[in-house]
DNA sequence: CTTATGACCTGCAAGC
DNA sequence: TGCTTGCAGGTCATAA
Protein backbone atom coordinates (compact mmCIF):
# COMPACT_ATOMS: atom_id res chain seq x y z
CA UNK A 1 0.00 0.00 0.00
CA UNK A 2 2.25 2.77 1.37
CA UNK A 3 5.09 4.15 -1.36
CA UNK A 4 7.88 6.22 -1.12
CA UNK A 5 5.70 9.25 0.36
CA UNK A 6 3.33 7.44 2.33
CA UNK A 7 6.45 5.50 4.33
CA UNK A 8 8.45 9.00 4.53
CA UNK A 9 5.18 10.90 6.43
CA UNK A 10 5.51 7.79 8.81
CA UNK A 11 9.35 8.38 8.96
CA UNK A 12 9.11 11.88 10.04
CA UNK A 13 6.72 10.87 12.45
CA UNK A 14 8.69 8.41 14.38
CA UNK A 15 11.66 10.93 14.08
CA UNK A 16 9.38 13.30 16.05
CA UNK A 17 7.70 10.84 18.53
CA UNK A 18 10.47 7.88 19.74
CA UNK A 19 13.61 9.99 19.43
CA UNK A 20 15.51 9.32 22.72
CA UNK A 21 13.46 7.23 24.52
CA UNK A 22 14.32 4.01 25.46
CA UNK A 23 12.20 0.80 25.48
CA UNK A 24 10.53 -1.06 28.75
CA UNK A 25 8.50 -3.71 26.87
CA UNK A 26 7.65 -5.49 23.68
CA UNK A 27 4.83 -7.83 23.15
CA UNK A 28 4.57 -9.24 20.04
CA UNK A 29 0.83 -9.88 19.69
CA UNK A 30 0.84 -11.52 16.20
CA UNK A 31 4.19 -13.98 15.31
CA UNK A 32 4.23 -13.47 11.38
CA UNK A 33 4.60 -9.81 11.78
CA UNK A 34 8.15 -10.24 12.97
CA UNK A 35 8.68 -13.19 11.02
CA UNK A 36 11.85 -11.40 9.41
CA UNK A 37 13.64 -11.78 12.53
CA UNK A 38 14.58 -15.14 12.08
CA UNK A 39 15.51 -15.86 16.36
CA UNK A 40 12.00 -15.35 16.61
CA UNK A 41 9.44 -13.07 18.84
CA UNK A 42 10.74 -13.57 22.53
CA UNK A 43 14.24 -12.87 20.59
CA UNK A 44 12.85 -9.50 19.02
CA UNK A 45 11.72 -8.60 22.28
CA UNK A 46 14.71 -9.45 24.42
CA UNK A 47 16.93 -7.51 22.52
CA UNK A 48 14.58 -4.47 21.79
CA UNK A 49 13.91 -4.16 25.50
CA UNK A 50 16.54 -1.45 27.39
CA UNK A 51 17.57 -0.02 23.85
CA UNK A 52 17.31 3.96 22.78
CA UNK A 53 15.71 4.53 19.80
CA UNK A 54 17.86 7.43 17.60
CA UNK A 55 17.56 8.80 14.22
CA UNK A 56 14.65 7.68 12.26
CA UNK A 57 15.62 6.47 8.52
CA UNK A 58 14.51 5.42 5.27
CA UNK A 59 14.95 4.07 1.85
CA UNK A 60 12.87 3.60 -0.51
CA UNK A 61 9.59 2.15 1.17
CA UNK A 62 11.81 0.69 4.18
CA UNK A 63 12.31 2.29 7.34
CA UNK A 64 14.40 1.62 10.59
CA UNK A 65 15.10 3.49 13.58
CA UNK A 66 18.60 3.28 14.88
CA UNK A 67 19.11 2.03 18.10
CA UNK A 68 21.82 2.52 20.89
CA UNK A 69 23.39 -0.69 21.03
CA UNK A 70 24.17 -0.41 17.60
CA UNK A 71 21.81 -2.31 15.44
CA UNK A 72 18.51 -1.27 13.85
CA UNK A 73 14.65 -2.21 14.10
CA UNK A 74 13.42 -2.29 10.76
CA UNK A 75 9.86 -1.80 9.53
CA UNK A 76 8.09 -2.39 6.43
CA UNK A 77 4.19 -1.63 6.04
CA UNK A 78 4.06 -3.82 3.13
CA UNK A 79 0.08 -2.99 1.98
CA UNK A 80 -1.25 -2.26 5.24
CA UNK A 81 1.01 -1.85 8.11
CA UNK A 82 0.89 1.30 10.60
CA UNK A 83 2.91 2.84 12.62
CA UNK A 84 0.86 4.33 15.34
CA UNK A 85 2.28 6.16 18.05
CA UNK A 86 -0.84 5.70 21.38
CA UNK A 87 -1.63 6.55 24.66
CA UNK A 88 -0.99 3.85 26.70
CA UNK A 89 -4.35 2.42 27.95
CA UNK A 90 -5.87 3.38 24.81
CA UNK A 91 -8.03 0.39 23.29
CA UNK A 92 -5.81 -2.25 21.22
CA UNK A 93 -6.49 -2.30 17.45
CA UNK A 94 -8.28 -4.69 15.71
CA UNK A 95 -5.11 -5.63 14.11
CA UNK A 96 -2.44 -4.60 16.41
CA UNK A 97 1.05 -7.02 15.35
CA UNK A 98 3.16 -5.48 17.73
CA UNK A 99 3.40 -2.92 20.43
CA UNK A 100 6.51 -1.08 21.76
CA UNK A 101 5.85 0.50 25.84
CA UNK A 102 8.56 3.34 26.72
CA UNK A 103 10.38 3.66 29.93
CA UNK A 104 8.87 7.39 30.39
CA UNK A 105 5.46 6.03 30.19
CA UNK A 106 4.70 8.14 27.57
CA UNK A 107 2.54 7.48 24.43
CA UNK A 108 3.42 3.64 23.04
CA UNK A 109 4.86 2.59 19.91
CA UNK A 110 1.91 0.46 17.89
CA UNK A 111 1.95 -1.87 14.58
CA UNK A 112 -1.03 -2.56 13.14
CA UNK A 113 -0.92 -3.98 9.94
CA UNK A 114 -4.64 -5.94 8.58
CA UNK A 115 -2.76 -8.30 5.91
CA UNK A 116 0.13 -9.09 7.46
CA UNK A 117 2.81 -8.47 4.55
CA UNK A 118 4.41 -6.17 6.69
CA UNK A 119 6.41 -6.58 9.54
CA UNK A 120 9.43 -5.50 11.99
CA UNK A 121 13.07 -6.97 12.78
CA UNK A 122 16.43 -6.13 14.92
CA UNK A 123 18.78 -5.91 11.60
CA UNK A 124 22.76 -5.50 11.89
CA UNK A 125 23.74 -2.61 9.92
CA UNK A 126 26.23 -2.81 7.11
CA UNK A 127 27.82 -0.50 4.85
CA UNK A 128 26.87 -0.55 1.15
CA UNK A 129 28.52 2.26 -1.24
CA UNK A 130 29.28 4.50 1.23
CA UNK A 131 25.87 4.28 3.37
CA UNK A 132 24.90 2.13 6.15
CA UNK A 133 21.63 0.17 5.95
CA UNK A 134 20.01 -2.87 7.76
CA UNK A 135 21.67 -6.00 6.07
CA UNK A 136 18.22 -6.70 4.70
CA UNK A 137 17.79 -3.44 3.09
CA UNK A 138 20.91 -3.43 0.98
CA UNK A 139 19.85 -4.70 -2.46
CA UNK A 140 17.00 -1.72 -2.29
CA UNK A 141 18.52 1.31 -4.69
CA UNK A 142 18.61 4.89 -3.66
CA UNK A 143 15.75 6.54 -3.91
CA UNK A 144 15.01 9.85 -5.85
CA UNK A 145 14.72 11.46 -2.41
CA UNK A 146 18.30 10.53 -1.50
CA UNK A 147 20.74 13.26 -1.47
CA UNK A 148 23.41 10.58 -3.16
CA UNK A 149 21.03 9.59 -5.85
CA UNK A 150 22.77 9.18 -9.28
CA UNK A 151 19.80 10.22 -11.68
CA UNK A 152 21.78 9.16 -14.37
CA UNK A 153 22.84 5.48 -12.85
CA UNK A 154 19.04 5.15 -12.43
CA UNK A 155 18.25 5.65 -16.29
CA UNK A 156 21.06 3.68 -16.97
CA UNK A 157 19.73 0.91 -14.52
CA UNK A 158 16.27 0.86 -15.95
CA UNK A 159 17.23 1.06 -19.52
CA UNK A 160 19.16 -1.81 -19.26
CA UNK A 161 16.25 -4.04 -17.77
CA UNK A 162 15.06 -6.49 -20.12
CA UNK A 163 11.61 -5.42 -19.92
CA UNK A 164 8.41 -3.32 -19.93
CA UNK A 165 8.68 -0.17 -18.41
CA UNK A 166 6.67 -0.30 -15.49
CA UNK A 167 8.01 -3.20 -14.57
CA UNK A 168 11.58 -1.76 -14.76
CA UNK A 169 10.14 1.29 -12.59
CA UNK A 170 8.32 -0.96 -10.15
CA UNK A 171 11.64 -2.61 -9.55
CA UNK A 172 13.02 -1.78 -6.15
CA UNK A 173 16.66 -2.69 -6.63
CA UNK A 174 16.70 0.10 -9.72
CA UNK A 175 15.26 3.00 -8.39
CA UNK A 176 13.56 2.37 -4.89
CA UNK A 177 10.29 4.01 -3.74
CA UNK A 178 7.83 3.40 -6.86
CA UNK A 179 4.91 1.97 -6.26
CA UNK A 180 1.85 0.96 -8.03
CA UNK A 181 0.08 4.71 -7.96
CA UNK A 182 2.52 6.62 -8.56
CA UNK A 183 4.34 4.39 -11.46
CA UNK A 184 0.74 4.85 -13.10
CA UNK A 185 1.03 8.78 -12.45
CA UNK A 186 4.56 9.35 -14.17
CA UNK A 187 3.61 7.27 -16.85
CA UNK A 188 1.09 9.19 -17.37
CA UNK A 189 2.90 12.73 -17.19
CA UNK A 190 5.72 11.08 -19.44
CA UNK A 191 2.83 10.33 -22.11
CA UNK A 192 3.92 6.24 -21.91
CA UNK A 193 2.16 3.03 -21.94
CA UNK A 194 3.87 0.61 -19.33
CA UNK A 195 3.85 -1.74 -21.72
CA UNK A 196 6.31 -0.12 -23.97
CA UNK A 197 9.61 -2.08 -23.74
CA UNK A 198 12.69 -0.41 -21.79
CA UNK A 199 15.25 -0.98 -25.28
CA UNK A 200 13.28 1.35 -27.63
CA UNK A 201 13.01 4.10 -24.43
CA UNK A 202 15.53 7.15 -25.34
CA UNK A 203 17.57 8.06 -22.39
CA UNK A 204 16.11 11.14 -22.43
CA UNK A 205 12.68 9.95 -22.24
CA UNK A 206 13.59 8.29 -19.49
CA UNK A 207 15.00 10.72 -17.35
CA UNK A 208 11.73 12.49 -18.11
CA UNK A 209 10.01 9.47 -16.47
CA UNK A 210 12.24 9.40 -13.69
CA UNK A 211 11.82 13.17 -13.58
CA UNK A 212 8.04 12.94 -13.03
CA UNK A 213 8.13 9.80 -10.66
CA UNK A 214 10.68 12.53 -8.62
CA UNK A 215 8.04 15.46 -9.03
CA UNK A 216 4.43 13.39 -8.54
CA UNK A 217 6.21 11.66 -4.80
CA UNK A 218 7.17 14.89 -3.85
CA UNK A 219 3.88 16.65 -4.68
CA UNK A 220 2.37 13.81 -2.93
CA UNK A 221 4.71 14.12 0.15
CA UNK A 222 3.76 18.00 0.35
CA UNK A 223 -0.25 16.52 0.77
CA UNK A 224 0.79 14.23 3.17
CA UNK A 225 0.44 11.16 1.00
CA UNK A 226 -2.09 9.47 -0.69
CA UNK A 227 -4.73 7.28 0.96
CA UNK A 228 -8.09 5.93 -0.31
CA UNK A 229 -8.99 4.57 3.56
CA UNK A 230 -8.11 4.32 6.99
CA UNK A 231 -5.63 2.18 5.32
CA UNK A 232 -3.06 4.31 5.16
CA UNK A 233 -2.50 7.36 7.96
CA UNK A 234 0.13 8.42 9.93
CA UNK A 235 1.64 7.50 13.09
CA UNK A 236 -1.16 9.88 14.40
CA UNK A 237 -4.28 8.21 12.28
CA UNK A 238 -4.68 10.88 10.19
CA UNK A 239 -5.13 10.32 6.13
CA UNK A 240 -3.43 12.39 3.33
CA UNK A 241 -4.95 13.74 0.48
CA UNK A 242 -2.94 13.16 -2.54
CA UNK A 243 -5.74 10.67 -3.58
CA UNK A 244 -7.55 14.61 -4.80
CA UNK A 245 -4.97 15.15 -7.20
CA UNK A 246 -4.36 11.51 -8.90
CA UNK A 247 -4.33 12.06 -12.74
CA UNK A 248 -5.31 8.04 -13.44
CA UNK A 249 -4.79 5.96 -10.64
CA UNK A 250 -8.18 4.71 -9.55
CA UNK A 251 -9.81 6.96 -12.13
CA UNK A 252 -11.58 4.44 -14.61
CA UNK A 253 -13.86 6.04 -16.60
CA UNK A 254 -13.08 9.31 -15.64
CA UNK A 255 -11.73 11.78 -18.38
CA UNK A 256 -7.79 11.99 -18.95
CA UNK A 257 -6.98 15.94 -17.67
CA UNK A 258 -5.09 16.36 -20.89
CA UNK A 259 -7.29 15.15 -23.52
CA UNK A 260 -10.63 14.04 -21.68
CA UNK A 261 -10.56 10.58 -23.01
CA UNK A 262 -12.02 8.01 -20.68
CA UNK A 263 -9.27 6.80 -18.65
CA UNK A 264 -9.13 2.93 -18.88
CA UNK A 265 -8.04 0.23 -16.34
CA UNK A 266 -6.33 -2.81 -17.58
CA UNK A 267 -5.00 -5.99 -15.63
CA UNK A 268 -1.28 -5.64 -14.60
CA UNK A 269 0.47 -7.94 -12.68
CA UNK A 270 -2.68 -9.80 -10.38
CA UNK A 271 -3.21 -5.85 -9.58
CA UNK A 272 -4.45 -2.53 -12.33
CA UNK A 273 -2.64 -0.32 -14.37
CA UNK A 274 -4.58 2.97 -15.20
CA UNK A 275 -3.97 5.10 -18.40
CA UNK A 276 -5.32 7.47 -20.76
CA UNK A 277 -5.73 5.30 -24.07
CA UNK A 278 -4.80 8.61 -26.15
CA UNK A 279 -1.85 9.80 -24.18
CA UNK A 280 -0.61 6.66 -23.79
CA UNK A 281 -1.04 4.33 -26.79
CA UNK A 282 -0.32 0.59 -26.47
CA UNK A 283 2.79 -0.39 -28.12
CA UNK A 284 1.62 -2.28 -31.05
CA UNK A 285 3.44 -5.35 -30.31
CA UNK A 286 2.23 -5.76 -26.80
CA UNK A 287 0.58 -8.58 -25.44
CA UNK A 288 -2.88 -8.37 -25.32
CA UNK A 289 -3.96 -9.43 -22.26
CA UNK A 290 -7.06 -12.05 -21.29
CA UNK A 291 -9.50 -11.12 -19.10
C1' DC B 1 23.29 -14.44 -14.45
C1' DT B 2 18.28 -12.36 -15.72
C1' DT B 3 13.31 -12.15 -15.81
C1' DA B 4 8.47 -13.81 -14.87
C1' DT B 5 5.16 -15.97 -11.91
C1' DG B 6 2.67 -17.17 -7.94
C1' DA B 7 2.41 -17.24 -2.78
C1' DC B 8 1.77 -14.86 1.23
C1' DC B 9 -2.91 -12.52 4.14
C1' DT B 10 -7.53 -10.15 5.52
C1' DG B 11 -11.48 -7.52 4.41
C1' DC B 12 -14.55 -5.14 1.53
C1' DA B 13 -17.58 -4.30 -2.44
C1' DA B 14 -20.02 -5.93 -6.28
C1' DG B 15 -22.65 -9.36 -8.57
C1' DC B 16 -25.71 -13.19 -8.63
C1' DT C 1 -30.02 -12.13 2.78
C1' DG C 2 -26.03 -14.94 1.75
C1' DC C 3 -22.75 -16.82 -1.12
C1' DT C 4 -18.88 -16.24 -4.52
C1' DT C 5 -15.64 -13.66 -6.90
C1' DG C 6 -12.46 -10.04 -7.62
C1' DC C 7 -9.59 -6.63 -5.93
C1' DA C 8 -6.35 -3.82 -2.71
C1' DG C 9 -0.85 0.88 -1.79
C1' DG C 10 4.35 -5.00 -1.83
C1' DT C 11 8.01 -8.25 -1.73
C1' DC C 12 10.10 -12.55 -2.07
C1' DA C 13 11.23 -17.47 -3.27
C1' DT C 14 11.22 -20.22 -6.97
C1' DA C 15 11.03 -21.55 -11.69
C1' DA C 16 12.36 -21.05 -16.38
Amino acid sequence: MPELPEVEVVRRGLHEHVTGRTVASVEVLHARAIRRHLPGAADFAVRLTGQRMDAARRRGKYLWVDLSGGEAVLAHLGMSGQMLVQPVGAPDEKHLRVRVVFEDDGPELRFVDQRTFGGLALDELVEVDGTWLPRQVSHIARDPMDPEFDADAAVRALRSRKTDVKRALLDQTLVSGVGNIYADESLWRARLHGLRPTAKLTTAKTAELLGHATQVMLEALGQGGTSFDALYVNVNGQSGYFDRSLAVYGQEDRPCARCGTAIVREPFMNRSSYSCPRCQPRPRDAKTVAR
